[in-house]
RNA sequence: GGGGCUGUAGCUCAAUUGGUCAGAGCGCCGGCCUGUCACGCCGGAGGUUGCGGGUUCGAGCCCCGUCAGCCUCGCCA
């Protein structure tokens, strides 16, 4: 009885009414089974779908027989006639006009009961499904997530194919840099007391490729980076990593944009219109709060800082006399909301750092405008009521959400309050799909626990052209913070949904604009040299202008597939505490692994 | 490190104010059933309510601690 199982014919999503009449061999598991008494009918399973397997006791008894002991996730091999359904078609499977009528029946696998259905229906404990990932993967929802994986990334990959881009890898085991994330380390056999750093990005690396005149790199890259986790960030993850040379900031973000929309034809048959839309980092963070704006919904922030510089109410009064900001979200038709909602958001408003929840309900008696509940008390001049309704566009029924402090924690805390409101009261159209890139970031930004400054990127981003000349350069001046805060920088970030897709940079190619950036940041020429000496011996020899861009492939996966986490469309995901509940890993090692590697461990 | 949510049968969940509250659906096991496709019908097994302590005549429910999972702030080239 034992059947060619290496010699499938089809696989169960493949047949349909034209092939009708053949005999075919398939494989796969027992997706459910329907024993009628005499009839038996099994839905068998595999990577393409599911093709239903009728077994008759008259014609078939052996293979009947077999049939009835079968159980869910049993792996079986079947041949047999595929034949109409006649009236009896099930719509709900591209299958379902045929089934096939076995003649020939291997067991050629048992299995336990699963410890949850192989189903999308219910929603099963995620802890579980990573524990057993391998039934969870034969889940359509799973599956279909990593075929769309696939279909991706060789989109991506023929896209830079196409226009140039040689595919190159890059170390794993690299060296340490000091900046950014905390690395993950591993330690050398060979040279006690040394380590490797997995990358957290290939970004030297790409730029020596560039150096090395290789001209367009593109590479699908694994990128590690010890942070605490979220629902789309994990410490290991890929990039798609690209490097161009003699380029602008347009060709990149050309190239990276006509990708994407091809992506989005591809996985979901969106036509995107390019070139996408630009928009600061200063209105972003302005208008959205935040640098990665949700373009789905309108629903801005407005500054009112002068206005309720007027107002007799300490927090206001406060938070500008510190040199802070007032601005606002109306929320439209906000009244309505409830005390309880309202005093919610304040409580998790407090949760991320917030003071509190000012607020006003906007509203109308005899024939004028009127503030309600909240703070509304302290507006007692109707004519400046009214002089800020006009101003930020708020009209009866609207809610008005204050925020006053400085203006990095303004905009995180209206910007927290306009992503949770337009989520809670249904304001984000979920068909719709808002691309854009968010441009003139910062060059630096400032640490004020520190006192020093920062790169708001990597340290090897150019400054834009036009604002070059606050840097001094040819001089030992260092300029005073305000001006190297206009410093914008020749950086973008692509963003969908209110998701960062990537980001990337013009590098620095001039020697002497790169030690002037390394001066600003602190670091002596010896600094620079320890921490960065192999990109900056490569500079020395003829470095062509040159930029790129990362795009975080889970996350691009994520959003095209409408999964809610960058865990669904990873095969073998860590979970929120860098564990992984499969494999169990990181695990201890034995002593004599510690010893030849000249390592001991605190206790 | 901070804030929040969750933890009850194999899975998904329910259990009014602390008082027959140890329950349902699915799954599983056994039986019946020849056109089902979430097959149907009959019967059955299965729980230390995450763990530890406390309050109480009495705790799934209240309190404290702890563990685990998820979300989030910090953090994140």
């Amino acid at each position: 009885m034992a059947l060619p199982y290496n010699k499938r014919t089809h696989d169960c999503g493949a047949l349909r009414a034209a092939d009708i009449g053949k005999s075919v061999l398939l494989s796969g598991w027992v997706d459910n089974f329907r024993d009628l008494g005499g009839m038996v009918f099994i839905d068998l399973r595999d990577r393409g779908g599911i093709t239903q397997l009728k077994f008759d006791p008259n014609s078939d008894p052996a293979a009947h027989g077999i049939a009835r002991t079968l159980r869910s996730e049993f792996v079986v091999c079947v041949r047999g006639e595929v034949i109409s359904r006649g009236e009896k078609v099930n719509a709900k499977l591209p299958t379902g006009e045929i089934e096939v009528v076995v003649h020939e029946i291997e067991l050629l696998s048992k299995s336990e009961t699963p410890p949850f259905e192989i189903s999308d229906d219910t929603e099963t404990n995620e802890d579980l499904r990573l524990k057993h990932r391998v039934l969870d993967i034969r889940r359509p929802r799973m599956k279909n997530a990593l075929m769309l994986r696939h279909k991706i990334t060789r989109t991506i990959r023929e896209y830079f194919d196409r226009n140039g881009f040689l595919d190159i890898e890059t170390p794993i085991l690299t060296k340490s840099t000091p900046e950014g994330a905390r690395d993950y380390l591993v330690p050398s056999r060979i040279h006690h007391g040394c380590f490797f750093a997995l990358p957290q990005s290939p970004q030297i690396f790409k730029q020596l490729l560039m150096i090395g005149g290789l001209d367009r790199y593109m590479q699908v890259a694994r990128c590690f980076r010890d942070e605490d986790l979220r629902a789309d960030r994990q410490p290991e993850f890929t990039q798609i990593d690209i490097e161009m040379a003699f380029v602008q900031a347009e060709d990149v973000m050309h190239h990276v944009e006509t990708c994407i929309a091809e992506v989005a034809k591809v996985s979901r048959g969106l036509d995107v219109a390019l070139p996408l839309p630009r928009i600061s980092y200063a209105e972003a963070m302005l208008k959205y709060g935040k640098d990665a704006p949700d373009l789905r919904y309108d629903l801005t922030i407005k500054d009112v800082t002068e206005i309720a510089g007027r107002v007799d109410f300490g927090i206001f009064k406060d938070a500008i006399a510190k040199g802070g900001v007032v601005r606002c979200l109306v929320v439209p038709n906000g009244s309505e909301m409830t005390r309880k909602e309202t005093d919610g958001l304040a409580e998790e408003l407090k949760g991320i750092g917030a003071g509190g929840l000012p607020l006003v309900k906007v509203a109308v008696e005899g024939g004028k405008v009127v503030f309600q509940t909240g703070i509304a008390k302290f507006f007692t001049d109707a004519a400046l009521v009214a002089e800020i309704c006009t101003q930020i566009g708020a009209k009866s029924g609207d809610l008005i959400l204050f925020a006053a402090d400085h203006s990095d924690s303004v905009c995180k805390y209206l910007g927290w309050l306009r992503a949770t409101v337009a989520d809670r009261r249904g304001l984000i159209p979920k068909d719709r799909w808002a691309f854009c890139w968010v441009v003139d970031f910062p060059a630096f930004g400032y640490d004020a626990e520190t006192k020093a400054v920062f790169p708001m990127h990597h340290p090897f981003t150019s400054p834009k052209d036009e604002d070059l000349h606050l840097l001094k350069l040819g001089t030992n001046e260092v300029p005073p913070k305000e001006d190297l805060l206009k410093v914008r920088a020749k950086a973008y970030d692509v963003v969908l949904n209110g998701i960062e897709l990537g980001g990337g940079s013009i590098r620095i190619h001039r020697a002497d604009v790169q030690s002037k950036i390394f001066q600003l940041l602190g670091l002596t020429p010896e600094d620079a040299k320890k921490k960065f000496a192999f990109l900056l011996d490569a500079l020395r020899f003829g470095a062509p202008p040159h930029g790129g861009l990362a795009l975080g492939l889970d996350r691009i996966i994520m959003l095209f597939g409408g999964y809610s986490s960058i865990r669904e469309v990873i095969a073998f995901p860590k979970n929120a505490r860098a564990s992984c509940p499969l494999s169990d890993a990181p695990g201890e090692v034995a002593p004599e692994q510690l010893k030849e590697l000249g390592i001991s461990i605190l206790k």
